[in-house]
DNA sequence: GTCTATAGGGCGATAGAC
DNA sequence: GTCTATCGCCCTATAGAC
């Protein structure tokens, strides 16, 4: 049950940093932090306190960059989450079910580069409902934003949310055979034997 | 985006009320408070003091019947989820979403009974985030639930997974559409079309 | 039942960069 | 001067420990 993020580091590298009274990148100081503290301690075990201090900032800061202790975990959907709603967009027409292939194509394609990262992850989400709450509520962002990119792209809304949900549900499905220790191939592949399974089992 | 709950009040009743002490069922009266509250004054706004205070209990007592602030608006799901995995078990053999699509049936048809307390819940839910997250992890354990029965009877671990997803997906959205207020149809006729589309999507 | 740690939010102050 | 990041100290409610 679930998938997500990619980079601990997501600050905005396009601004030069002021380089003055602070260490620059707190945020990806906080987010490196706060990783190895839920790896070591446990998620609930951390407090925010533990994580400031490590990255060297104070509590407040920490909620300034993330709206909660949860949030520090999915910095990198958004990236996920862009890259399948671009695709969609932008797949060469075809039937519904297709366009949401390719936005998944994407995503997979991205979280492939890291796989070690997503074991990590998961290992920490999976010990924690609280974390799985979360997950699931990007995962329900990432239905809902390749559902819109369908209906512009002219799909009836009730079909464009159904082929959403399909897609989505095979690319978290796929993922957790995928982070299997067992598992040798790659997610892509997953993915689109996944496809398969399920116009199978529609037909 | 959400379903789930029936009855606020949840309490045993096989069990006679001592009728002692203390007023009865004050689970019921818990669950009754909450949503009176979180209607007029918001979710957030309401503090477990109040809740308890209008139920004639301590705040001890809430959290001795719900985990936390959102369960309290879930003490129905489980009703549901065990009424849809039963159906699962019990549908006559048939392919694997023919079975999920009996558990689904089953589930909404007890949805359908309180189509105006699912309205007054679901504006609740629409407002917050985090119960929104909650609503999603009870999704997810129906996901499994049914997934689990299919394995049973016999269906392919990777498709019952997808089979169970594709059952909640055509679940999620026809709820959304059913309380829609132009939405006239019934739910399990809206269900029943859902899986009809699915099958074209996939086709 | 009571007691307490912690999440998480409000807001003004401060120290730099520009 | 403005803007932006951070601090620091305020607070309350949750939720769990005892």
């Amino acid at each position: 049950m679930s998938v997500t993020d990619i980079s601990m580091s997501q600050t905005d590298i396009t601004y030069t940093h002021p380089m003055g009274r602070w260490q620059p990148d707190a945020r990806g100081r906080l987010g490196a932090a706060a990783i190895e503290l839920y790896l070591s301690q446990g998620f609930e075990a951390t407090t925010v306190a533990q994580i400031a201090e490590r990255a060297g900032v104070t509590e407040r800061t920490f909620f300034r960059y993330f709206g909660d202790k949860r949030e520090v975990l999915f910095a990198g959907s958004q990236e996920l989450l862009d890259a399948a709603i671009a695709a969609v967009r932008n797949a060469p027409d075809a039937p519904a079910l297709d366009l949401v292939a390719a936005g998944v194509d994407a995503a997979a394609g991205i979280l492939q580069l890291r796989q070690d990262h997503a074991r990590v992850r998961q290992s920490i989400l999976d010990a924690n409902p609280s974390l799985q709450e979360r997950e699931l509520l990007k995962m329900a962002a990432l239905t809902s934003g390749m559902a819109s990119a369908l209906v512009e792209r002219g799909v009836d809304p009730v079909d464009a949310g159904l082929a959403a949900s399909l897609g989505v549900s095979v690319f978290s499905q796929g993922f957790v055979r995928w982070i299997a220790a067992d598992e040798r191939r790659d997610y892509l592949e997953i993915v689109r034997e996944s496809f398969e399974r399920l116009r199978a089992l529609a037909g």
